[in-house]
DNA sequence: CCTACCGATCGGTAGG
DNA sequence: CCTACCGATCGGTAGG
């Protein structure tokens, strides 16, 4: 009389993560009510309370989901045995396949962060400064190695991170060119220009 | 007995408008309430209907006001007699000092349109699609010429107006280096490349 | 410009 | 998982 329950890798509550994080994206955190999420699935709002604490709950479970893979990502990255411009052209692909296999999640991260509640809020905020730093770190060391040009690491890294974030966009262009031609061109551009 | 009232360029509705968009950046469009709006102002909220119709109005006031000052820049970079990379490197510079001349009008227009009302989201959606397609002509052109190496133009732009708008996380690294140094790292990095 | 107030909607709980 | 409901807060209006 075993519960088959949690036996398959998805419970209740991944189901209302997920599902709130398309309507997050589509309407923004404080707009999405718990009604309309609970119609989305199928029951009344107060049926969405035994499967989770809070609305705030929700959209922490969704910002620390996303800040963990990619902490786990750049792991990886800095223990490889390459050149700086090898790690950064690494990362910059990454970004490309987050933004388009976990688009809702990565949106509302990048979007709806400030409607964390405290000390959420400063812990994800400190997670991101963290992970910039690492990615600086890199930039400096291709700068030091002479592999990249004297560009201020921070403003380099800004701007990576930055034009990946806009892939959000792209979804209007989806028909007219395909993901890996997103992800060559853009890396191709953030790193080696648009001049011949 | 004239009136003063509005013989400054600073109607109250400008200052209401100006302090909605420094309240709307920092808690979003929804998350901010007439009521504490009101109180930055030193009102009481009822007051605030004498000045504006509702809520969603100061909103459209602001993102149509973006909007309007990128169209009146792309009006004048498309009549230079320059080439296509000239052109392009005008509109980075231009997109860099509105994200720090209106900071808060920016990013409220980039991040809160979602919660524009029909027909207005409607009209600010179309404004920035011709707009993009004006500047993806420009890339086109420089690709034709021969200036631009064969990337997808949409890509291009993509990449180009997400690295700017990125510039909101700038704020954080203003002591280590001025916008004279963003704004040349950035274009250098975006037309040119990181690698040497 | 303020006081007073309205209907709507919100996140969340009690109790079964 | 649902019905029923609560207190809080919202945008906005009436009337002066």
């Amino acid at each position: 009389m075993a519960k088959i329950k949690a036996s398959r890798n998805g419970t209740k509550k991944d189901a209302i993560t997920k599902k709130a994080a398309a309507l997050f994206r589509k309407k923004g955190f404080v707009a999405s009510s718990m009604r309309e999420l609970a119609e989305n699935i199928g029951v009344e709002a107060s049926s969405l309370y035994n499967h989770i604490g809070s609305k705030s709950e929700i959209l922490q479970t969704i910002c620390f989901k996303v800040a963990n893979d990619f902490n786990l990502h750049i792991d990886e990255v800095e223990k490889l045995q390459e050149d700086s411009l090898a790690k950064l052209e690494n990362l910059v692909r990454f970004h490309v396949h987050m933004m388009v296999d976990l688009f809702d999640e990565v949106y509302v991260a990048n979007h709806e962060w400030k409607q964390l509640k405290e000390p959420y809020l400063s812990n994800f905020l400190n997670q991101r400064k963290i992970y910039e730093a690492r990615m600086i770190q890199i930039v400096k060391d291709g700068v030091d190695e002479g592999t990249l040009k004297p560009i201020q690491p921070h403003i380099a890294v800004l701007t990576i991170l930055s034009a990946v974030r806009g892939i959000e966009y792209w979804q209007r262009h989806k028909k007219e060119y395909g993901i890996s031609e997103l992800e060559n061109d853009m890396t191709e551009q953030l790193l080696h220009g648009l001049t011949k």
